[in-house]
DNA sequence: CGCCTGAAAAGTGTATACAGTATACACGTG
DNA sequence: CACGTGTATACTGTATACACTTTTCAGGCG
């Protein structure tokens, strides 16, 4: 019950119900998930250490408020760690985890352009399994907890995924690994986390102002 | 409460009194301290995400064990993270944040070898000071989730500290902050972090085996 | 009309109770 | 003598109760 309390609050979150800034109250979630407050309150402490929700002593908890000057640290020591796991994963991927980074993008291709999360949920593994096949768990242990908070500004700004050079830029990517060249393959990891930044920055600017979701 | 036995429980954990594997009893605890179990369990989830102990469902509570590789893992992310961190300060540091570096580094000079607590706890605030030098919260933030899994390591791993080249090493990084060369003070980090992982792991290949604290 | 005051409502933090489950140990069986 | 089974104990997970704090809102005062 405590998992059920966690993921429902962070679906709540991630798509955008729970707005950012507002309050969360324990008795009131417990009451509308028919469950008591004590999973309620680990799930909170839960989203609390992954940084999706803010909690005061004794004044309860809210949805965090992402800044733009965070968004940007955030993506810049995404892209220190995106790019370190792509060294290693030119050095260290198997043949068959090459295949399965290779299919997600061919996946990408598949699906249409107006099935979002969809095209979200592809994109999100192929950055994971890139992580993983740096066979470093560390690495990836660090780089998922980082994504669980980018998930909370990524949430609204929909539509801006398949740019035109994403796709070419994560096919950059996987020709390096499979060709083995570590350096290429970090500088175009490096580059690509990059240049969304700008992507999110630049949407984040036309549509809000010092804060949003 | 909750903050006690957090705190209770992870100088137990660090300074060895609770062994690598140990069971914790959520109940036993929470007589020992006069409290309720609701705290203790609380703590005990909080140290879980930090990687101090492991909680399998419905199992309870283990100190967690670390293994070599997972060491190694870790360091290298350490060293990886250091690296951007003083790249970053060297950029951004401000005159007070460089003199404060410089006075901890004298600090460690004034104290006596025996006393190795007081090193690592001066030790652990230049590095920490280092990163808050960079100027971005989020790498910060990352860096201490990870240091707090390292303690673990280094709680039995004393007098390996101030080893002849980590005095030259420390003056190395700081030099080049003050000169505001990014580049050399990225390199020194890093050679700084891995130098002295290759003594941790030295020093535990001799006087253990697969596993230790 | 605005601001301060104070009481009521709501909420947090901790303690405790209870149900379900894992663990340990002893006994019986092959 | 080894192994499986059953029972008793201990523990985890959840629910509920209670004290104390924070928030809210209405009424009185300046």
């Amino acid at each position: 019950m405590r998992e059920a309390a966690y993921l429902h609050l962070r679906e709540s979150i991630l798509s955008g119900i729970l707005l950012p800034g507002t309050r969360i109250s324990e008795p009131g979630l417990a009451e509308s998930l028919g469950i008591s407050r004590t999973p309620v309150r680990e799930a909170l402490q839960r989203l609390s250490q992954e940084g999706l929700v803010e909690l005061s002593p004794g004044r309860g908890a809210r949805v965090r408020v992402i800044t733009p000057q965070e968004v940007r640290e955030v993506y810049e020591v995404r892209a220190l760690l995106e790019a370190e796991g792509a060294r290693l994963a030119a050095l260290n991927a198997t043949g068959a985890e090459l295949e399965a980074l290779e299919e997600r993008l061919e996946a990408l291709d598949r699906i249409p352009a107006e099935q979002y999360p969809e095209q979200m949920r592809v994109d999100f593994e192929f950055h994971s399994l890139l992580m993983e096949a740096s066979h470093n768990r560390t690495l990836v242990r660090v780089y998922q907890d980082l994504r669980s908070g980018l998930a909370l500004v990524r949430a609204h700004q929909q539509t801006l995924s398949q740019h035109p050079k994403t796709r070419e830029q994560h096919h950059q990517i996987l020709k390096a690994l499979q060709q083995r060249e570590a350096e290429q393959a970090a500088r175009a990891a490096r580059a690509h986390v990059l240049y969304f930044m700008e992507v999110v920055l630049e949407a984040a600017q036309r549509q809000g102002g010092q804060q949003w979701t």
